[in-house]
RNA sequence: UCGGGGAUAGUUUAAUGGUAAAACAUCUGACUCUGGAUCAGAAGUUUGGGGUUCGAAUCCCUGUCCCCGAGCCA
């Protein structure tokens, strides 16, 4: 369990501490994240199992996984082992407490008989339709359904039967007898079953009839003995049906605790939409690295305790809010700054030959591994005639404040030797090909013995020994404007662009990185955080871009 | 329109009748073998109006705005 970092506490703690104090569950915590296996988990999913987990942790009690697997044709068993990988992947462990609302089907069936039996549910034959105008609306109260009043042999009969498959689907429901005038419509007679002839992942064709959530999760919560069921504000409207179900049953009821939802700043979340955009290929699968699920998320190279940390730096309140995506940014960047080694690639290479350097002269420079702490120690990196530096570290035109490489400047090759630039080579169309450069053989280790200054620090590969690389650049899916704002009714795929990815060929990485694993994660001086992809061929390098480095020298450019 | 919930810097949260604060974001400056990182500094907040009180973000009254709810989805 990620335990190094905890949440401050929140309300949902207060109302614990108050349970404690008056013994209402004996001192008990007991939690539980329900997942639907209908899609992979996001960002937001995090959020939530680290308040659910996080909890349970935080009062030294338990959260069991459990998977609210009631509607058969949404869930899939691909869902169910990606949430699991997923979750432990964030840290979060459950023991053996793993478990399946379709584990209780008997159970809720049985119970619901026995609602019967007490004339608290009822056999109800309206069409959807009808159900829909008998129902009501906000202002006016709903009417009783025409088989309200059907004896219970009859609604005993009639729901055995539906459940031995002699209906179609959607002929019939069962109903729970609670008010038709109720103001709050969760309580006008909600529908227990729905009669559904499909195959259910775990169950497969043992049952034709399905419990709605309201009829599965407050019951199912207390055969696992949970305290708290936490939820989102959503389900507010519900907490006086989860309870009338427990109590009507007589059975112990848990307290459900409501907190506010979470949206991220330039994120889609919608589980339909994140769907679309895989079923139509805007994407290369749920685990593209621009997808906010947690498996695109890992693979752009974002890790589990850069995710918690956000987890943990954002509250919980009842308010729903929408968190700035800049602050994940922040906390993969302190996470990967302190770990991550720093290695020199060059991502569009121009070549650099140093004329006054023997042809076949290799020197082996070390250079620290991170700056910021010893332990990861050095390594040797080649220098030799011919290297390769980065296009936009050189500039013709070379404009004041400028530190990089130009005509006749001077600049420190970090680890290695000052060179001076004395000529570009050109192609037919102007282009700048190669660099003419000397090399001042007192400056080794970057510094001369006469002390001068130089301001330009460049990252550099030697050309004999790079190694060939795939860069992919990644941003959020979605760019201005905020999806979040999407026009009210209208179809945002049609009006929001999103992010493709940008594949840069051709890149030159240090030959050390040919030992490197996938997952493995680096900082390449000056363009960003990198993560080698998982999927990557063993022929090609190919890493991920996690999150770039802020570009000062734009910001400079641009204020004057 | 009916029911339920919510409102503190740009954002997310503290302050539980006693000096309105932190983090991220923003801006400024310093430093650096990258201009990244780091460090220092700045600006900015109680939804409006009344009331109680020596004193109100907090208690009372009253407005305003926002979110959720009419699936045989979860």
């Amino acid at each position: 369990m990620p335990t190094e970092t905890t949440a401050p506490p929140n309300f949902i703690h207060e109302i614990v501490e108050e349970h404690n104090r008056t013994g209402r569950f004996g001192g008990r915590v007991h939690t539980r994240f329900p997942p639907e296996p209908s899609g992979y988990l996001h960002i937001a999913h995090a959020k939530v199992a680290s308040i659910d987990f996080g909890l349970a942790r935080d009062f030294g009690g338990k959260c069991n996984l459990r998977f609210d697997d009631t509607n058969p044709i949404r869930e899939e068993t691909e869902y169910v082992d990606g949430i699991i990988e997923t979750l432990h992947w964030l840290g979060w462990d459950w023991d053996d407490r793993l478990f399946f609302a379709s584990d209780y089907f008997q159970q809720l069936y049985e119970w619901a008989q026995l609602l019967i039996r007490k004339g608290k549910a009822y056999v109800c034959d309206l069409s959807p339709d009808e159900v829909r105008e008998y129902r009501g609306d906000l202002t006016t109260p709903g009417r009783n359904s025409p088989w309200r009043d059907r004896s219970v042999e009859e609604n005993l009969d009639l729901f055995e039967r539906m459940k031995r498959g002699e209906f179609p689907d959607g002929s019939r429901t069962l109903r729970a007898k609670i008010d038709m005038a109720h103001p709050n419509f969760n309580m006008r007679d909600p529908v227990m079953y729905r009669i559904l002839h499909a195959e259910h992942h775990r169950t497969g064709n043992e049952w034709c009839i399905y419990p709605m959530y309201d009829w599965a999760h407050g019951q199912s919560d207390s055969i696992e003995g949970v305290t708290h069921s936490l939820c989102d504000v959503g389900y507010e409207d519900h907490r006086p049906l989860y309870e009338w179900f427990c109590n009507e049953l007589g059975i112990y009821c848990p307290q459900q605790v409501e907190f506010g939802r979470f949206a991220f700043t330039y994120t889609v979340l919608g589980k339909r939409i994140l769907k679309r955009f895989v079923k139509e290929g805007l994407v290369h699968g749920w685990d593209d690295p621009r997808m906010p699920t947690l498996v695109g998320l890992r693979r752009r190279g974002y890790t589990p305790e850069a995710i918690n940390d956000l987890c943990n730096r954002t509250g919980v309140s009842k308010t729903n809010t929408v968190i700035e995506i800049q602050l994940l940014e922040y906390c993969i960047r302190e996470d990967l700054n302190k770990r991550a080694p720093r290695v020199m690639a060059v991502l569009a290479p121009l070549k650099v030959v140093i004329e006054n350097w023997p042809a076949d002269k290799v020197e082996w420079v070390e250079a620290v591994n991170n700056p910021e702490d010893e332990s990861m120690g050095t390594r040797r990196i080649p220098f030799g005639r011919e290297l390769y530096i980065e296009q936009d570290d050189y500039r013709e035109d070379a404009p004041k404040g400028w530190f990089r490489l130009g005509p006749g400047r001077e600049v420190r090759l970090k680890h290695g030797y000052f060179i001076t630039c004395h000529e570009a080579v050109k192609d037919a169309d102007g282009n700048i090909v190669e660099l003419r450069c000397t090399y001042d053989p007192e400056s080794a280790g970057g510094q001369t013995p006469d002390g001068r200054v130089v301001k330009g620090t460049l990252h550099w590969v030697s050309a004999a020994h790079a190694v060939d690389a795939e860069v992919r650049l990644y941003d959020y899916l979605f760019t201005k404007p905020d999806p979040n704002d999407a026009p009210e009714g209208q179809d945002f795929m049609a009006n929001f662009n999103y992010n493709s990815e940008t594949i840069l060929t051709g890149c030159k990485v240090e030959p050390g990185l040919a030992a490197a694993r996938p997952g493995d994660r680096f900082q390449f001086l000056r363009t960003g955080y990198f993560c080698l992809d998982p999927d990557t061929t063993p022929e090609l390098l190919v890493f991920n871009r996690t999150v770039g480095l802020k570009d000062t020298w734009s910001k400079v450019e641009k204020k004057k």
